[in-house]
DNA sequence: GTTGACCTTGGACCTAACTCTAGGGTTTAA
DNA sequence: TTAAACCCTAGAGTTAGGTCCAAGGTCAAC
């Protein structure tokens, strides 16, 4: 049994992490002292593990609290299910590189067309771009 | 000169979104009424279309700030500068990208090795791979 | 028996960009 | 003259995922 300093030590997660994990839900400690210190066990490691990996894939701790209650009561569960969150999921990454690469296109025209020298900015074409919305073709003292 | 409601047509932003605009510094108002209504003129609203721009590709308040004074004092700015913060964006949106295919990849992996049928999670490749960390090559079931 | 490391709680604070509320004043049209 | 539509302010609330703080209890070593 871990007391929770030990537990940070194993996860690299702040005490203080870890506390507001069980404030949401995600985890709960095995058992506390009479002092009333939280004691955790081998399921609350295995447990912040699965949070973890979950976490570095992209879940939300909401998303994590629906993989945890599948992963209490797999029988009760479905493949189907379980592969419906990382579906959604990555539709949701999808939808946001998409939108970045938008950003990123608009970003790199207008940069492109700017000379980025020691020029004054009067012409500057990223600031007509920006002025008009529509991109600049090539700055006129260039 | 428009009140706040006409300055909100005409940008789509809300009343309340502009008052917000004006506390960070980003617009003013030309002049108020003697009620204290404030009044716009066209610079404002060529301001807020030039922010709107700004926002949509990617700027955050804070860099359409840095944008909005190196607009107003032109010739004291050069394109290098302008390029500069355009560059810098470009690179945090590249770093965004990435992470988020990072992500997606993992995702990617996981999901495709699971059958994502009917069948009970208790082996579910995806509930596995986010235990251990490692992907899962294929489920013991298929 | 006291120092220092550790633990507890409740609640405030952080970022970013709004959004909403309360309580009140103004303008306009019928 | 009154009702609707508009405007004002200050300040609180929202989201996500923590982080920090104060005030205090506990435990081990020296």
């Amino acid at each position: 049994m871990y007391k929770i300093g030990e537990l940070s030590r194993q996860t690299g997660l702040s005490n203080d992490t870890l506390r507001y994990y069980e404030k949401m839900a995600l985890i709960t400690p095995a058992t506390r002292t009479e002092a009333g210190y939280r004691l955790y066990d081998e399921s609350s490691l295995s447990r912040l593990k699965f949070i973890q990996q979950a976490k570095y894939v992209g879940f939300s701790l909401e998303g994590i609290k629906e993989l945890l209650s599948m992963r209490l009561d797999k029988s009760h569960h479905s493949c189907g299910e379980v592969k419906q969150l990382t579906e959604d999921k990555l539709v949701e990454i999808d939808n946001k590189i998409e939108e970045l690469l938008r950003i990123k296109q608009a970003l790199q025209v207008m940069n492109d067309a700017c000379c980025g020298g020691a020029v004054s900015a009067e012409h500057c074409s990223i600031l007509q771009a920006l002025e008009t919305g529509e991109p600049v073709k090539r700055e006129g003292h260039l």
